[in-house]
Parts: C-alpha cells; sequence; structure tokens
DNA sequence: TAGAATTTGTGAATAGATTCACATGCTGAT
DNA sequence: ATCAGCATGTGAATCTATTCACAAATTCTA
C-alpha cells in the first residue's frame, strides 16, 4: 500500500519532479533496463540522486539496496501515485487555436486524458467531428458534463469569458480545471485549478537573454 | 537605471512572478487605474503583499509609500527587467498540432514575440501559408536561422527528433530555445533550455484529484 | 501645518526545500 | 561463506525562499 493517507505535506515540486520521473522510467523501459538507480534517474533529469530518493521516500521504499529501483515497478507506483492507472475523463472547451491542437495532443492519451467531450459556442464549429468527437453546443455545458461523467475540464477559451464558463463548469461539479485562457480565474477552495501559462516561459528566456552577462544558461 | 549588473541571484520564482505582475499591471493600466498598492497586486495573483514587494525590490524601489506603485511606470519598468521593451525574432521549427496553434497564438505578439521563420520538413507543408508565413526547409535551417538574425527558437516536432534540431539550432549560434517535445534535451551551458510540458499539468491535477481527502484546492 | 492613515522597503525570523553523509542491507564474485 | 562494492533510505545540516514586523516616507484631511 502507498501512502497510507499520512498527513505529510507533500510539495509541489516533488509531484512535478514524479511527473519526470515517470517519463523517463517510460523511456528506460523500453530501453529494456531492469533497475535503474537514483543516480541514473538523476543524470537523466539533471538532479541529485539524493533528490530522486528523497522524493520517492515520500511514498515508500521502492528500491534495493546495492542495486537500485525495478524500472517497471516503480512506473507503476508512480503511476498510482499520480492516479494515472486509471483513465481520467476529460472535456474540451474551446476549439480556436490551442484547443484543436490539444484535441490531437497524443501525449494526453497515452496518459490516460481521455478527452470526451469538446465544447465551442460558435454555430459554425458546433457539430463538426475534431479527430472522432463531434464538438457539443456550449449551451448544454453543465448537463452534458454531468451525464458524461466528466472530471477534468480543459479551459481553451478566450480570457474574456472564461470566468463565466469555468463558473459553469464548476456548477457542474467538476474538481479539476486547466486553464489555457491568459486570466486569473476565481475558483472555489475545493477545485483545483492549474493555469498553462505559454508566454511565461518565453518571458523567461526573453529575461535570461537580456541579462546575459552572468547566467548559466540552464534551468 | 534598473538592476546595475548587480551579482544577487535571482530566483526562477521571482521572475515567473514579475510575468504575473505584468499581465495583472496591463489589466489595471486599461482599468485606468493610477496607482496600485502591493496589497491589492497580491490579491489578484493569491500571493501576500510581502512577497510582491520583495520580489519587486530586488531590482529597484518603483513605489511611493503610503500610495503604492505608479502602475503604468511599474508595467514599463518590469518590461524592461523581463527584456519585453524589444521585440524579438523567432522561428518556430514543426507545423503539426502545437506548432500550427503556436504561429496563431496572439499572447506571443502581444509580449514582442515575433515568428519570423517557420519550418517543417514535410514536402507537403513547405511552401504553404500560415499567418502570413512561407513554412521553410528545415535542410537550410542553420542558414536560415542566421540569415534572419533569429534569436530564440521554438521546437515543436516530434520527441523522436528533437534532439537533431535542437543540435543544429545550437550551431547556428542560438541561445533560447523553448521545447514542447516530451523528451530531455542535451544543450550546452551557455544555451537557455525551457520546456513546455503540457501533460506536467494535467497529471498534477490527477494526483490532486486522487488524493483529495485532504487537499485544498487551490495553487 | 499637524497629525492620522497608508504603504513601501528591508533586515530579521521563520518556514520550507535540498543536499549531505552515513548506517543499513543487498548483490555478486571468489 | 565471506567480503568488497554498491546504492538505498533518512535524520541532520545547509541552503533558499517566504513571511514578519517595523522604521521611514508620503499622502490626505481638516
Amino acid at each position: 500500500m502507498i501512502s497510507e493517507s499520512k498527513k505529510k505535506k507533500i510539495s509541489e515540486s516533488t509531484i512535478r519532479r514524479l511527473s519526470l520521473y515517470y517519463r523517463v522510467l517510460s523511456i528506460l523501459e523500453k530501453e529494456n533496463y531492469e533497475t535503474v538507480s537514483s543516480k541514473e534517474l538523476a543524470k537523466r533529469e539533471k538532479l541529485t540522486p539524493a533528490q530522486v530518493r528523497k522524493d520517492l521516500s515520500f511514498f515508500g521504499s521502492f528500491g534495493t539496496r546495492g542495486l537500485g529501483y525495478p524500472v517497471s515497478e516503480l512506473k507503476k507506483q508512480i503511476a498510482e501515485i499520480l492516479g494515472l492507472n486509471r483513465g481520467w475523463n476529460v472535456a474540451l472547451i474551446g476549439v480556436g487555436n490551442i484547443g484543436s491542437a490539444l484535441v490531437g495532443y497524443k501525449e494526453f492519451q497515452r496518459q490516460g486524458f481521455n478527452i470526451k467531450l469538446i465544447f465551442d459556442n460558435d454555430q459554425r464549429k458546433i457539430g463538426s467531428n475534431h479527430k472522432g468527437i463531434i464538438v457539443s453546443d456550449i449551451k448544454n455545458l453543465e448537463k452534458d458534463l454531468k451525464d458524461n461523467s466528466i472530471e477534468i475540464v480543459v479551459v481553451a477559451v478566450p480570457a474574456t469569458v472564461a470566468q463565466y464558463i469555468v463558473d459553469d463548469v464548476i456548477r457542474a461539479g467538476i474538481k479539476g480545471i486547466l486553464n489555457f485562457a491568459s486570466v486569473n480565474l476565481k475558483v472555489p477552495d475545493d477545485v483545483f485549478l492549474r493555469n498553462e501559462n505559454m508566454s511565461m516561459e518565453l518571458e523567461y528566456l526573453s529575461f535570461a537573454l537580456s541579462n546575459l552577462r552572468n547566467g548559466t544558461g540552464d534551468d
């Protein structure tokens, strides 16, 4: 049993690194590695071995001293920790630029995030077919989300309307929202909201390049 | 004068928050605010006032005691710090799902990131027009990047080929790379590499929802 | 012009995350 | 079997980031 409901607070950075480990383990699995050491894992993600071991130790003891971690098993464990050992019913709202890209984004499906519904308010888009999914009218958003047991909603609509839509989404009882709109959304305390701000990384590059008298370059 | 080449190390989180402040200041400017307090700024980004003041203090004293910060002026200052007070010549490599979305992503242009060149290796795409830009053959990548004074490259190609392409990009002397491919790229120390991993935030949601006996929901 | 009300800017204190360092335990060779 | 060699797991130490708390500066009101 993993994490017996301990109240230990897991930091956001640890979770983000678990995602990284998961990806590397998938690769190692394909490369037919049986085991991997924290040292090797760390090297591949430019972290320290201690960091890797500490992160994993929050959830249990998965390794063998003298040998390392069993690749497939550890991958499975991390999948369980991250909740990737099951599928998630996802709805996408907004089939503009970004929305359309997300429909075809293989990485999502691979991780078990299945886009089941797509919504838009544009009459020309409603009814059209995106990778096998018919775009629904956003008018019935609340009911459709409920009827299809949607658990996670991805918001890819213009910033101006994002809050109204999110309010609807919350009324439908959704507890997980991934927001691509460039705006700060208000959600109740029991709803998990994550923002994907694509300009932010570019701005970081801009800062780094503007100040490169000293910088080391790497992240 | 801002930041007189001080060796003070600015943390990544501070820079990311500057991006947030910048966005809020743009909104405040539109709403015709003359000044804004650290308290208000903090509220809008769900941070503490002390955090806001400390972040800004790394770069100078922009506020007036008893009054707050002048909105337009502070926005200008942050733009300077982040290097957004100038344009950046950007090239996009790969016009698949994500690449196409990025070409039309308004937010980039608004911040001064101008996509000047687009590359692909698919003969059917080469020569085609995306928002006024003709897709170039990736064969001439190195030369084209140099000839067009490209400063930042956005990589949106399959994971399997990303490293080869990045090697080329580096040979062209590019020092800033934004990578959307789901792979860990190796770059020299003097090249700034940032990764945009869109699954990561979904995985965080997955983790949060899977463990929601306790979580508070917010980030 | 004086005094109350604000709000910044910043050292000091606290909280949090990372790294160190080593005892512990497993492996594999002889 | 024993022993050298590894590599984990984890308290303790260190480093980093955030928050506190208050003096100093300015505004606003009367």
